[in-house]
DNA sequence: TTGAATATACAGACCTGTCTGTATTTATAA
DNA sequence: TTATAAATACAGACAGGTCTGTATATTCAA
């Protein structure tokens, strides 16, 4: 049975529009206009529900938070049924996602880069996000290695960034491979 | 004795605005009006020596690889006074630059998260400046442990990659730091 | 009838790129 | 050396389009 139309299907319908078109396009390339048309929504909708396109942009950030750690919950518990080494299922799903066909990177790093501004909203909670992520890393090499293991989490953190940038620049997903098995040779010797 | 402005005056004070605040502010975010303003030249003299803004992008994205070149020249040369192993050296350099004042991350990682477009000119020249800098890491890690530790090179990239935007969003340098410590365990065990 | 979402028009700022016209410098030639 | 021609720089208005954000009027459903 299909509902009708309401008001919190419009927000969520603007969210993930435009959640997409950031994505593909860049924040700056997106117009409000885009959103909306392809959204299916007026404009003063748009407007009520985020009052800038500054606060759209937040909300988006903030959407786009939860999508990744859906993506990497369902892809991690797919890869665990084989896998033994919790930073083996990480990476195996990071590669999932670097093959994704929509795949441009983080989302979260080109936000900061297009934002430029570090104290505009979405730039700060962008930081946030990665701390957010560097911990989560540090509790899987912890599993992995022990509690000892944790001092190794802010390399591999930044073996994965840089193979997010890399991935997107070179256009192919070969990075993520290298990123696995420096991260591994770290860990394991 | 002073000379007076001639026309590649005009041209080169044109490329350092253009290059000054697209890399402060972004490329998207900085106009044509507000770069002849800040380099004092008319607006037909920048379109005469760039046809159009994407033009001027590709250029200035050239002229800065260039920049960046003398400016790791000087850096290394300096280090080397003092460093023995190559890698040290690049990693003295590469403090350096994120100690700069202006420093907001590559350019060229900027411009392909800005551009989008894979087939965008400055995009295209990004990955081939990426293909250069890798190229060189290798030379350097070759240098330092021989011909064997080559293949480190595309771990150490990602690691120097990944430092450059997390600096960006952290807003401070540490990551530098992380980067050389795990680069140098990676070449030495 | 009341409330909410809609479409549409609008304001004002900004964007890239073109155009006209003038000043200044450089090159050429008498 | 001096006069002229060519090249380049400058200033500033302008066109046509896009941007964000607001205001108004219309449709539609409860």
């Amino acid at each position: 049975m299909e509902r009708t139309r309401t008001t919190s299907d419009a927000r969520q319908r603007i969210l993930e529009t435009a959640d997409r078109l950031f994505y593909q396009d860049g924040i700056r390339a997106v117009g409000i206009d885009r959103i909306i048309a392809e959204a299916g929504v007026a404009k003063m909708s748009l407007y009520k529900h985020f009052p800038s396109k500054d606060d759209l942009i937040l909300a988006v950030l903030q959407y786009r938070e939860k999508e990744v750690l859906a993506f990497f919950g369902e892809r991690m518990e797919h890869h665990r049924k084989k896998l033994k080494d919790p930073l083996k299922v990480f990476f195996a799903a990071f590669k999932d996602w670097f093959d994704t066909p929509s795949f441009r990177g983080c989302a979260f790093i080109n936000a900061s880069v297009e934002l430029a501004n570090p104290d505009h909203p979405g730039f700060v909670f962008a930081r946030g996000h990665k701390e957010r992520f560097r911990d989560f890393l540090r509790g899987l090499t912890e599993e992995a290695v022990g509690k000892m293991g944790g001092k190794l989490a802010p390399a591999i953190f930044l073996l994965v960034e840089g193979a997010i940038v890399t991935a997107v620049i070179e256009g192919k997903a070969d990075a993520a491979d290298v990123a696995r098995d420096a991260a591994l040779k770290l860990l394991h010797g």
